[in-house]
DNA sequence: CCAAAAGTGTTGCTAATACACCCATGT
DNA sequence: ACATGGGTGTATTAGCAACACTTTTGG
């Protein structure tokens, strides 16, 4: 694993970043977990900020593909490697840039930059989609940042620059590529229940689903494998236990699913 | 219009292009016409590159939003303004970029440059698809080119570095699109057969489809108008013509149409 | 024993498919 | 007149939505 990332041994970085990284791009990763029945996304509160919360994000070495950038930023944030990673889109508004906010954030690490500093520049940033197993993540923050949690995607904090838009998209991606993409084998443990899969479905759809209709159809596509375990401790009638079966899994994928929702 | 892109006025820039543009990004797009019943592309024939073509395309300005100098490339290839566009992916491996070829490039311009050219420097591309009608767009080569002629996607020329995988991703997200972008609507004239529409919808889905069932679906969603005119002069019968219902077409993208092809 | 959640089944409708038939036109 | 493509119609089927009943569990 490098060791040249500014989530690591920073400060050198904050001068001499235009050395190092492909200037003005920037990799910001949407982390989608679920847990307790809700979507969750990963975001880390930005020392100097004004109590704002961002995305996990870095920048690209000069010789490193765009794709691997995220995987490194993936990897520091949550511990995990091989992630589900998707590109979704590029944020290139001129507007977006927020060279005061940038120059607030590096008075507040100490370092008084000159006009020209690399992190003062205009930025691009390329949005990547992440699906974790939630349980699986052990969030990190980085030099930049005091904190990395959970947040619920539909009751979140204030968040930096157009941090709200890039989530949104995001959503707007993962819901397009619902049936394209092995998007509940991502973000579900091993092994799970039927209305959990379908509470997944719903929050990601924004809507209800016939209870019924929804395990029927899912059970349909054959790519789920039922367990002779049952879910205990709920307060009412043990749910089955449920895995994907990857084999019929990714078959069926090559194809898209059938049908919307 | 501004006169600062690289499609004029272009020797300068060849060496203060640095002191211009976004560094490290460029913006390709992959003009779509359909015209005989043929998809076709806009490409260029690019000098001093050994018979290669390429995807019309062009850099960023330093306080320019991506998205207009993506329009900006359409201006200045097929005339035409108020362009469908959509951004479909960001190409952002290390080794898509070919310092040697560009180094031929500036050399056939009679540039000899020096090691760290801006034009030798690794760059990420931002890729956008348009939609034209083709009876519109006046093709016009740049200054790095000879020609800028349509191809059918079908049948494409050799082209430069990863540009027919930019291609490729092109009608990937196109297909993707088809039902939730007015793609019809942009890409055949104001009025057109029904026959020609679903000419277009095959080619691009790469499969034929049932002529009567076709029709039938595509008069359910109520966005076209028949007109009292036929197209004559076809070798049989004389297809009624179509045009697209602005109003309904545009409520109905909001959900998108039903069903898949 | 009851409320709440989970398992299973049925019915009706809509929409996609797979066809057949007639009409118009240029050769 | 006929080959070809275009307009219109119909039967069958598959998939989806709406809804009812039974079973299990903790309190």
């Amino acid at each position: 694993m490098k060791n040249s990332h500014v989530t690591q041994d920073t400060d050198p970085l904050l001068y001499d970043g235009h050395k190092r990284y492909h200037p003005g791009l920037s990799v910001d990763c949407v982390i989608f977990g679920f847990h307790d029945n809700q979507l969750k996304v990963l975001l880390l509160k930005m020392s100097h900020t004004d109590q704002r919360w961002a995305l996990p994000g870095g920048f690209v070495l000069k010789d490193e593909d765009v794709e691997s950038a995220a995987h490194h930023v993936l990897q520091s944030r949550t511990g995990l490697d091989n992630i589900f990673l998707r590109q979704f889109y590029l944020f290139g508004e001129v507007e977006r840039s927020d060279r005061e906010l940038n120059r607030k954030m590096l008075q507040g690490r100490g370092v008084d930059p000159h006009e020209d500093h690399w992190l003062l520049q205009r930025f691009i940033t390329i949005g990547y989609y992440a699906l974790v197993d939630f349980t699986k993540a052990l969030p990190r923050p980085d030099e930049l940042s005091d904190a990395c949690d959970w947040w619920d995607f539909h009751n979140l904090p204030p968040l930096m620059m157009d941090h709200a838009r890039i989530l949104q998209k995001a959503l707007e991606a993962l819901r397009q590529q619902l049936n394209r993409e092995p998007i509940g084998y991502n973000l579900l443990p091993e092994k799970f229940t039927m209305p959990e899969l379908q509470k997944l479905y719903e929050t990601i759809l924004g809507k209800t689903l016939d209870r019924r209709n929804f395990q029927r159809k899912m059970l349909a596509y054959g790519i789920l494998e039922r367990l002779n375990e049952r879910r205990s401790g709920g307060a009412h009638k043990a749910p089955y236990l449920y895995r994907f079966d990857l084999a019929s899994y990714h078959k069926a994928l090559e194809e898209g699913f059938s049908g919307g929702w």
